[in-house]
DNA sequence: CCTGTTTTTGGTAGCGGTAACAATAGAATC
DNA sequence: GATTCTATTGTTACCGCTACCAAAAACAGG
């Protein structure tokens, strides 16, 4: 920079206004420092820019595991609304462990992310006391907790598994089996499990612990886990798969063994990926708001960051989902 | 960090190699420093370690769209290799287009990543000229480009597809069609179809642009597809899906239409996704290094920042595909 | 005990920018 | 024409850390 200021004539001071506020310029010093950068095709440290101004145009996200097609949506949100801001994405996966998380947020704080966008919400004491300590804004995304950090971007796990439930139990389905991703270090999981026990209370059936099942992800575990639950308790007449792509594999299964769908079990998802409607029977699902999660999560990041709207500290935002009755229950 | 310093009666210097080079600092000096560190909960700013050292341990990646499953277990597997040593992962996505890469390309010299890692191998002169005056080392891994900027860590979409078209053919299909993603700008696309070519000049067939088809992503495309080629080119007797799940939705036509696979038409797709294991018939597919080009490529670029191994510059790692037959085919 | 070598620590000067304020020049006011 | 204001540019200090070299301390050999 120093190179450009000597070959235009002018401080370093000036091609700083150049580069940052063009406004506060005149027409014709932008054009001699505009004219030298092009030249020599300088390229402004942004390192140093943000050391000086304390500033930062990073924010941090942390997935549990970025092969997940869940999170991709709300990823490709996130970055589009932020790159427009000239913001940039750092990402890194936690691998659902809250003490991997918590060293990430370290680094992610020592490289000075001006915000922090986490999928889990279950974190460390250690992890929230320097979120905390360090006063930036941060938005959890996966779900909505009891004790936020700070805002929350997210849909309930609790009422979309409630509501999936429901609408089995109204269908008339009276043995309604549950699975679900393990759900340790999972609160998604956990939510969606006590929604599921909810939506049974509130229908008047009674819960079997049989029929709860936790399985790995992949088409094969959802295999899998029907099988064994129509083994173990044939008289089950629903199953709720409630995540990733579960149901597929459970729906392949059947089709594999001659259990008519939803004749013999009606089979119910979580989420709304594409396959679910192209598959006969076409199954029933939960629409989620994954990439409205990534837009909204990034603007009121940007309106805190930018606009310093510290009114918005603390918000929760729930969005809607959508119940989605296909050909499979 | 003076902060330290000033309550551990040290200087500034002792601190920073307290933390950077343990070595060189007295047993008893470590404990006071790393005390007082932890008491003040003290973070280091890596801004300005970098800024001072000329060094940072951040890794720009410009995928084409950051939602599309094929890429995710190449960021996976460079995200484990570069975690371990330290370095974060900068992700953009340039929506297939060169110029909007180019931009992003300068956005993350600007940040001074340490190194690059770009899916796509079709750049502006500009770019390449930006990335080679800045020195710093570049991978590309979508495709084995002719001119490639720097190292290249990919298979090679050319001989994949060759295999593939080459593998029908000897099976005894004899009209066999393409179906490939849009191509422009996307050269892993045009290679296919090159392979694709080179393969049926090698089996003595003649090559019928009625039946090569470019078409966008998702089960609903394959499926349109496969429809109208049929409609089309009644004769044709195989469909090979070079991209994404296109023969999967081309599979779910023909179950739909009632047409025998592969009795009246044979599938053969790209990329093997869980999908294609498990569906039925299941597919015949090309099992690409997916997750072993993240990681060679993180491996890769590591040695050349890290050791500084100048005659890594340029090298070019074809990772070998495998052709997997199935009931498809 | 002295000198030469090695290890450990500290001082200082940047890295490449920006904030804050000072200075200058031209425009506006009276 | 003197004074005030405004717009534009420059000066200086510092952001928080590390490279580089100097200094001091510890160790070794004769």
């Amino acid at each position: 920079m120093r190179d450009v200021a000597v070959r235009a004539g002018v401080s370093t001071m000036t091609v700083s206004r150049v580069l940052n506020e063009p406004g506060k310029v005149s027409e014709e010093m932008r054009e001699r420092v505009l004219r030298v950068v092009r030249e020599i095709g300088y390229l402004p440290n942004h390192l140093a820019g943000n050391l000086s101004s304390s500033r930062s145009t990073t924010i941090g996200l942390i997935v549990p595991s970025i092969d997940n097609s869940i999170y991709t949506q709300t990823v490709k949100g996130l970055s589009e609304v932020l790159k427009r801001s000239g913001f940039q994405l750092m990402i890194a996966e936690s691998g659902y462990d809250p003490n991997e998380e918590e060293e990430l947020i370290t680094i992610f704080l020592s490289q000075r992310v001006s915000g922090l966008v986490l999928h889990s919400t279950e974190h460390t004491p250690q992890a929230a006391e320097k979120i905390r300590k360090s006063g930036i804004p941060v938005v959890e995304n996966g779900n909505i907790p009891e004790e936020p950090l700070d805002m929350v971007v997210s849909f309930s796990n609790h009422d979309a598994s409630y509501a999936m439930t429901m609408h089995l139990g109204r269908l008339g389905y009276r043995k309604i089996a549950f699975a679900s991703l393990y759900s340790v270090h999972n609160d998604r999981s956990k939510d969606r499990l006590k929604g599921y026990q909810a939506a049974l209370k509130q229908l008047g059936l009674d819960p079997d612990p049989r029929i709860v099942l936790e399985t790995e992800r992949g088409l094969a575990a959802g295999a899998e886990v029907v099988a064994r639950v129509m083994q173990s308790v044939p008289e089950v007449d629903a199953l709720f798969c409630a995540g990733d792509v579960l149901a597929v594999g459970a729906l392949f299964e059947c089709q594999k063994r001659g259990w008519p769908v939803p004749g013999r079990i009606a089979l119910a998802s979580f989420d709304d990926v594409d396959l679910l409607r192209h598959v006969s029977p076409s199954v029933s699902t939960l629409r989620l708001p994954r990439y409205d999660i990534g837009e909204r999560t990034a603007r009121i990041l940007l309106s805190r960051i930018m606009d310093g709207a510290e009114h918005l500290r603390g918000s929760v935002i729930d969005l809607k989902f959508e119940l989605i009755q296909r050909e499979s229950t």
